[in-house]
RNA sequence: CGAGGCGUAGCUCAGUUUGGUAGAGUGCCUGGUUUGGGACCAGGAUGCCGCAGGUUCGAGUCCUGUCGCCUCGACCA
């Protein structure tokens, strides 16, 4: 393995400050700037493409499953918002609202969209009349807005992109089955193409989304062991259609509610990637979301050739990757710093000296390793290393999550690993809201999942020592 | 929303204690030499000192207010 030097003075160690670290990738890399409306980001060009492959990938998935695409308002009335009421009391303190149109004062303020369940739903009482109309099976790609008191890029901002599913159907375990494989699409994009390892659980009911029955969660780990919540899942039962008046006439003649789904995956996993993989010299990208998966940087660019072949070899190589070819003036040793800080998985270097042995130099981002590779196997040698690096930053993911991954059976226990370490603390729980507060007070830990792989690691609770109904997964959250 | 920190050149910041000509590094532009890990030389451009009031002969500096950003908590995808 290639010596991991620091070449970056300009990046705060992730050692020495990770926040720090967190937003000066984040500005470096050039994937955000700061607007001048708080919390609110201008997502640049390099930022929005990591963005657009993720919506690439996910979209024809979603479109495989059978779904399709609507665009609903950006402004929500206030009097549809209220129509259910645990909806509206968890958004409430956080929604932004219209009250005027141009001058005038209207009649009735709107909101701007916290999330679109209400209007999905109204939508869907006008259309659905009989089972026959069902599934229904929508999302959108849209901007939502929630008031938020503090805001990081990507992890927290008060508008942000993400993409919301709404599904409906004719039997509870039709939606029980959509949000359970909704939830796995999510997890496998993480881990197959973002290799980012997750935790697939239930949430607590204190974690659940405001009107849902049940919320289901990914789980990340991020590099300093603070969890992630990457992509959610609800199962809502029927207790939005019964609120808005959805109801359809069933196979026995009779009028039924539809139960329901809603399941979404934001601009914030971006963030996830950074925090991820990212190190010292900046970014690290997994390749299917990587904007730029080969920089070919030409070495000894004025000398007669090189620029040619570089070109070549950019032509060549675009027909399977995504490839930019760097000839600008600066410095070979400033593109090297300049695409690590990008997180572009492969290097491809080619001077006099390789054009002469008709091969070129290949490095790897994640741990600089150079391989020489023949310019006649260049398409096979770059598959190889480019899943050897996926398969190494998964791997790399996987192990610092093992590495911060503890259990306790007592509270004495918990406490202790909390303070001591960052990361996740599993542990048997009751199932009272009593407890989850108390290890909050104590421990400071919020339950991140009951996670589906279940381990009985005692009988009781850590906390009250009374009978235990499952294992959650406590840590700290961003 | 609480506690703390910060707003001066595109960026990072010094200058504020003790009011008196607006600074450095980096980046940017021009020309030349370079080019296998952020090159070098020479020349050049760039400021409503966050914003609004006030004190003063004079404010980047003092006072009041305000807006914004960052960090940590509380709340949340």
């Amino acid at each position: 393995m290639a010596e991991q030097k620091k070449m970056v003075e300009a990046i705060t160690s992730m050692d020495v400050d990770f926040a720090k670290w967190y937003t000066d990738i984040v500005l470096k890399a050039e994937l955000v700037d700061y607007s001048s409306v708080r919390g609110c980001m201008i997502i640049r060009p390099y930022g929005f493409a990591i963005w657009e492959n993720i919506q690439k990938i996910l979209d024809a998935e979603f479109k495989r499953l059978g779904h399709e695409n609507v665009c609903l308002p950006l402004l929500i009335p206030e009097s549809l918002l209220q129509k259910e009421k645990d909806h509206v009391a968890g958004f409430a303190p956080e929604v932004a609202w219209v009250t005027h149109g141009g001058n005038e004062k209207l009649n009735e303020r709107l909101c701007i969209r916290p999330t679109s369940e209400t209007l999905f739903c109204e939508h869907y009482s006008h259309i659905v009349n009989s089972y026959r109309d069902l599934p229904k099976l929508y999302n959108q790609w849209c901007n939502v807005l929630r008031w938020e008191k503090t805001t990081r890029p990507f992890l927290r901002s008060m508008e942000f992109l993400w993409q919301e599913g709404h599904t409906l159907h004719e039997t509870q375990q039709e939606a029980e089955a959509e949000t359970q494989q909704m939830l796995n699409v999510y997890a496998d994009f993480c881990e197959e193409h973002l290799a980012m390892p997750v935790v697939r659980g239930r949430k607590t009911d204190k974690e659940k989304f405001a009107g849902a029955v049940a919320t289901y969660t990914i789980e990340a780990m991020m590099h300093d062991g603070k969890a992630l919540q990457s992509g959610t899942s609800h199962y809502f039962g029927d207790g939005f259609a019964k609120a808005f008046d959805i109801i359809f006439q069933g196979r026995d003649n009779t009028q039924q509610y539809p139960h329901q789904t809603s399941w979404g995956l934001s601009t914030r996993l971006i963030g996830g990637i950074i925090m991820t993989h990212g190190d010292d010299s900046g970014l690290v990208l997994p390749p299917s979301v990587a904007p730029i998966q080969i920089v070919i940087i030409p070495v000894a660019q004025h000398k007669e050739g090189v620029l040619e072949a570089s070109a070549k070899l950019a032509d060549r190589l675009k027909a399977k990757y995504r490839v930019k070819l760097d000839d600008s003036d600066n410095s070979a040793g400033w593109k090297y710093s300049e695409y690590e800080m990008k997180g572009v998985p492969l290097r491809l270097e080619i001077g006099p000296r390789d054009i002469a042995d008709n091969q070129c130099v290949i490095v790897r981002r994640d741990n600089r390793q150079k391989y020489f590779v023949k310019l006649d196997e260049l398409e096979s040698k770059i598959e190889e290393i480019m899943s050897e690096y996926k398969l190494a930053l998964y791997e790399k993911a996987s192990a610092n999550r093992a590495a911060k991954t503890f259990s306790a059976t007592s509270m004495d226990e918990m406490t202790k690993i909390a303070a001591e370490n960052s990361g996740y603390i599993n542990a048997m729980w009751c199932g009272e809201l009593e407890c989850e507060l108390a290890i909050k007070d104590k421990a400071n830990l919020s339950s991140r999942c009951m996670p589906f792989n279940q381990e009985k690691l005692a009988e009781t609770c850590v906390c009250c020592g009374k009978p235990a109904k499952s294992m959650v997964v406590w840590g700290k959250s961003y």
